[in-house]
Parts: C-alpha cells; structure tokens; sequence
RNA sequence: GACCAGUUAGCUCAGUUGGUAGAGCACCUCCCUUUUAAGGAGGUGGUCCUGGGUUCGAGCCCCAGACUGGUCACCA
C-alpha cells in the first residue's frame, strides 16, 4: 500500500510515542464520567470532569493552547496550559506529546475543571490528558465559520458511502439522520407493543420465496442439498402464526431482492409487516394513519415534514380514494364494467405501452402508475385494487373485480401497502394458480412458486386478518428529507472498490517467488525468475508501479518487499 | 440495460490553444499563555481513475475499460 506523506509523518510519530515510554494504544478503560453535551447542560464553574474522545480541532498558541474533543454527543472546547500540565521543570507533556505527537482524530481522554473563556465559551482546563488511540489516517475534516458556513466540506458521495466512519465522525447531519431512523423503529415498536400485538422473527433463509413478486437472491444449502433464497418478503410466514393463534404479530424484516439499484432502491432493505386478526382494511387505515401520525411526532417534534418542494402532514386522517376514482379523476376513463380489451384500448388511446401478457390487473395498474400516482402528494390511501394484482387478498365485499386493498401514497410513492388478508384456502389455490398461468403468458410480475405449506396453515383455518407492510427506508426518507435511501441506510450497497490488478505472467512468477520469501535480495530474486535483464526490468517495474512490491535500499544491498 | 456528467495533493476545487501540475484548508519547521473557519513567517506534499492510441510533447485530443452521481427503463 503506498502511503501518503501525512500517513507516514503519523506512523513516524507511533515510534517517537513508543520511544517515550508511551503506549499509543492502551488496553486499560478510561474513566470517563461526562459527555460534552452533559457539561454543558450542567456547567458548575470549576468541576472537575473526566472526558474522552477525539482531537478535532488544535490551535497552538505557544505556552497555551485550545482544543475540541468530539464525543458521541458533540464537541468540547478544552484548554491546555503547558504549566497546568506540567507543573514540574520537565515540559516534555506538553512540547512534546501535545504540541507535536497528538494529531486531529486522535482518541484521548482529558482530567480537568470547567471554566468559561473570556469570550464566553465553556472550555475544560486541562489538568492531566492521556493518549487512548493514534489515527493514522488524517479525517477529512471540514470547518465551519461562526455564520455556519462550513468549507471543504467531505461531500463527494462515493467516498462518504464506502468510508462511512469517516463520513459519521465528520459530518453530524449524518448521524442525525440514522438517529432519527432508530427513534422511527423505536416509536413504531412502542405504539405496537402499546396496541398489543408482538413482535417475532421469521426465516430469512427460505426454500421458496413467497408473499411478494420479485426477483430473489438465490443460495444453496450444502447438507441439504437444495436451493435456498434470502426472503422477498415475510407475509406468508406472519399469517401463519396468525393461523397459530397470535391477535397481533409484526416484524422489521430485512428484505432481499435480486433487482436494480438506484436512489430508491438497495438489494437489502427493511420492511415492517403487521398482521392483526378480525381487523379488515377499514380498520387497518385508521391505524396506518394513527400510527405515522405518533412516528411522525416522536421523530420530528410534529406531524409536518418538509420532503424536497413539498411539506407533508402525517396528521390523521388521510384521504381515501378508490383505485377507479382516482383513474376517472386523472384520465376522465371509467374502468368499472370494462372488459380486458376496452382497458388495454383506453391504455395505448393514453399514450401507454401494452402488450398481450398484460391481463386486466396489469393494464389497470399501469394506467394509475403513469397517470395518476404522481399526483398525490399528501398521504394518501388509494383502496380497492384489481383482483388480479392481488392474488393474496381477499375479493372486495361489494365488488368481485376487486379486492380489499390499499397502498398509502405520499409524494407520489408508494410507502404502504395493505390488505384484508385472504383466508378462503380454496380461493386462495385458485389465485395462486391463475398466478402460475399469468406468469406462463409472460407477465414477470405474476409468482411461479405455490407454496404449499401456506395452503395447508389456510386450510386449518386463519381468522379475518388485515396486514399491512411498511417500506422502513422510504419512510425515513421522507421523515428527514433524503431523496436518496443511499443516505438512510449507514453501508448502501457499492460495487466492489478492490481494483483487479492484472499482471503479466513474468510479474505472477516473480510475485510468487516474493510470496515464499520477503523481503529478499534483489540479485537473488532476480536470479530465481531466471529473467533476461531487459524481461526482468520491465517486470520489477510493472510490479513497483502497481504497488505490489518495494525496493528499497539497505546498507546490505537493494531489497525487494512485498507491499 | 441506455443516455448524460464526473474522477487532479489528506479535503474542497482551479487548470487557458496540447508546451515545466496550481490554490485554499490540512500537514511540517520556527514564533506566540483565554483563542473562535482562517495569528505571523517559511516549507513539504501528485499513479492528474486505469489501459491503449495520436503527437517531438497529453491532465487536456481519440479509443476501450473501472468506479460514482443523475435521468430513463426495470422494480405488484
């Protein structure tokens, strides 16, 4: 690895540290018993603290200096005095191991008394101070002026995902926000656990991918020698505790789908499902509303978030369109009494591309999704889906066409998406078979897999149930204005950064040659890889130029390290 | 998957017509005992994303690729 000149100043600085009897990496605790934030909450003038974290900012002035501490909490001004740290003749704490050992992001912890400087600030006087873990790699640390304004900012967003320790230690709106989104699961495991209802854990690993129509993430199980996949969803395995006799059971689940990545969208994300017994989706919207009106609230202080151009209100009620309203509403088309082919006419008439594998369902949906969806921007509840998009819900009580569903649309997205749950098993095989056959004709939405084990909980008898699931990112996104779930979520998925060096076949001889022994002699090495002199310099360079080895020279000759 | 943009010092960014690679901050040395992004003086620091090509000469032009961001497609 080829270090940079400040990293190699900071390893210098571990031997100089060592040198001086100091161990840049203790193993013993340190007695902490404040945080920043705690000080200067409680500032008595002159008590004594114990406080530890790193070195952020250091402005030497001679025989005096001032510096921050960062902790979990904030920062700290903290004031080094040379002969408060060194009361006796030997200077060495302060020139030395201050003034030029410790360096910004350093861990240490500080013993002194609180005081406020003459311009106003709470500030610690440092009494004695102690080196609790070197940073070798310098932070990529912006400043910010009196007025707020911060300069050189650590902004470039690939950098900032792939390091995101660094991207946490320097940027505090960054742990705002993923301190909000713990405060979001925490509100809405509360107001769960207040309404009753119990959270349980799923498999992640299943042998067939059910609830849900997506491309799965598929692995294999050696000593059962079968096909697995991480889960698309986890509605199949609720409803069968519901079947087993629970009210109420939810579940955060970590969700896999093998699908495009873009700002919305990450291979792994969380959703929240709740299923609720002798509810049915009337019931299950006044409680979605309820229940993001409080998560709302706990987060953010009130109902009103501000999402991009657009403030939102979480406060309940929402408004409750059915699917046929809204098209009627946007396009002017009524859908209802309509057969396949007057549906899919009305879709090419609105400029929208069809094709054959598009059965009613499909049509109907792409005709909201293009035309309607985009518009509602407050929470909005949508109800009454086509009962072909919607093989595991229950067919409407008023409507065969349709079903008892609802998705909640806010800014145009989908955050919500809720059902009064299928319990007919006999119904239920057959929705899953026409599902088989959609999928046969094509439409890559429709599920292949019936699983079986799901039939027979049905069959055994599940009550009226309402489930609902919740996009977790989504909602966080809109809850601390994020367009991009990249800044939800604290490790998005990035290709790999690992660049693939690819050597000539000379250069994979003489590396392996290095692998059995480094360092070694050059002139050794060289008469192993039995390389001509023209073959073997073009080698040894190619090798030093992708930083793979080092020559270096040594009072014994030149040697060759691997790097 | 398609298109557009980006990639230069630790960070944020300039870089003219193709002609010796720059700034601010950080860092290093020296001075400074209550400062507030930036005290003073001096200095160090580069795989210009990678690999080819054109050229006397490439950070810049051409080709291919990598990664990132954005838009679209896809994602019930």
């Amino acid at each position: 690895m080829q270090l940079s000149e400040l990293e190699i100043i900071r390893r210098e600085k571990l031997g100089q540290l060592r040198a001086l009897g100091i161990n840049p990496y203790p193993a013993d605790l340190y007695p902490v018993n404040h945080t920043s934030k705690a000080i200067k909450e409680q500032y008595t003038e002159g008590k004594k603290v114990i406080i530890a974290g790193r070195l952020m900012r250091k402005k030497i002035q001679g025989k005096a200096s001032f510096a921050e501490i960062q902790d979990s909490q904030g920062r700290i001004q903290v004031y080094f005095n040379r002969d408060e740290i060194c009361s006796g003749e030997d200077k060495m704490k302060y020139n030395e191991l201050f003034k030029k050992l410790l360096d910004l992001g350093d861990f240490i912890g500080i013993e002194g008394e609180l005081f406020t400087t003459q311009v106003g600030e709470i500030t610690i006087l440092v009494k004695d101070f102690k080196l609790l873990s070197k940073a070798l790699k310098p932070l990529p640390l912006p400043k910010t002026d009196s007025q707020g304004n911060t300069y050189d900012e650590f902004i470039d967003p690939e950098m900032r995902y792939r390091q995101r320790y660094a991207d946490l230690v320097v940027n505090p709106k960054v742990k705002e926000v993923f301190v909000k989104r713990t405060k979001l699961f925490t509100a809405m495991r509360d107001f769960f656990n207040n309404s009753g209802y119990f959270e349980v854990e799923t498999p992640i690993l299943q042998s067939i991918p059910g609830g849900a129509a997506a491309r799965p993430f598929q692995t294999h199980h050696n000593s059962l020698d079968i096909p697995m996949y991480m889960r698309i969803a986890c509605e199949l395995y609720l409803k069968k505790l519901i079947v087993g006799g629970f009210d109420g059971v939810y579940e955060f689940a970590k969700t896999f789908r093998n699908e495009g990545m873009d700002r919305t969208h990450n291979p792994e994300f969380t959703m929240m499902e709740i299923y609720v017994a002798y509810k049915d989706y009337n019931w299950m919207m006044d409680f979605t509303e309820e229940l993001l009106e409080y998560c709302a609230t706990q987060v953010n202080g009130n109902s009103k978030t501000v999402f991009g151009d657009h403030e939102i209100n979480f406060k309940a009620p929402y408004a409750r369109v059915t699917m046929t309203d809204a098209i009627k509403n946007f396009t002017g088309f009524d859908i209802s009494d309509k057969t396949e082919n007057e549906i899919r006419e009305a879709a090419k008439a609105m400029g929208i591309e069809v094709d054959n594998a598009m059965g009613k369902g499909k049509l109907i949906d792409e005709i909201f999704g293009q035309k309607c969806e985009a518009n509602y921007i407050q929470p909005t509840f949508i109800t009454d889906y086509p009962k072909e998009m919607s093989p595991l819900t229950k067919e409407h009580r008023s409507n065969p066409e349709l079903t008892e569903r609802f998705e909640l649309i806010i800014c145009g997205k989908e955050l919500a998406n809720a059902y009064s749950e299928l319990n007919d098993p006999i119904d239920q095989r057959e929705r899953f078979e026409d599902q088989v056959k959609l999928a046969g004709r094509g439409d890559d939405e429709a599920t292949e897999f019936i699983d079986q084990d799901f039939l027979r909980a049905l069959e055994y008898g599940m009550p009226p149930t309402s489930g609902m699931g919740i996009g977790m990112d989504r909602l966080i996104m809109f809850l601390t204005n994020n367009a991009s779930i990249q800044e939800v979520l604290f490790f998005p998925q990035m290709k790999p950064e690992k660049k693939q060096v690819a050597m000539s076949e000379d250069e994979k001889a003489v590396f392996n040659i290095l692998k059995e022994t480094s360092p070694i002699d050059l002139n050794s090495l060289k008469e192993q890889s039995g390389l001509s002199n023209k073959k073997w310099d073009k080698t040894i360079k190619g090798l030093t130029k992708h930083n793979l080895v080092k020559v270096e020279k040594t009072p014994e000759g030149m040697l060759v390290t691997m790097a």
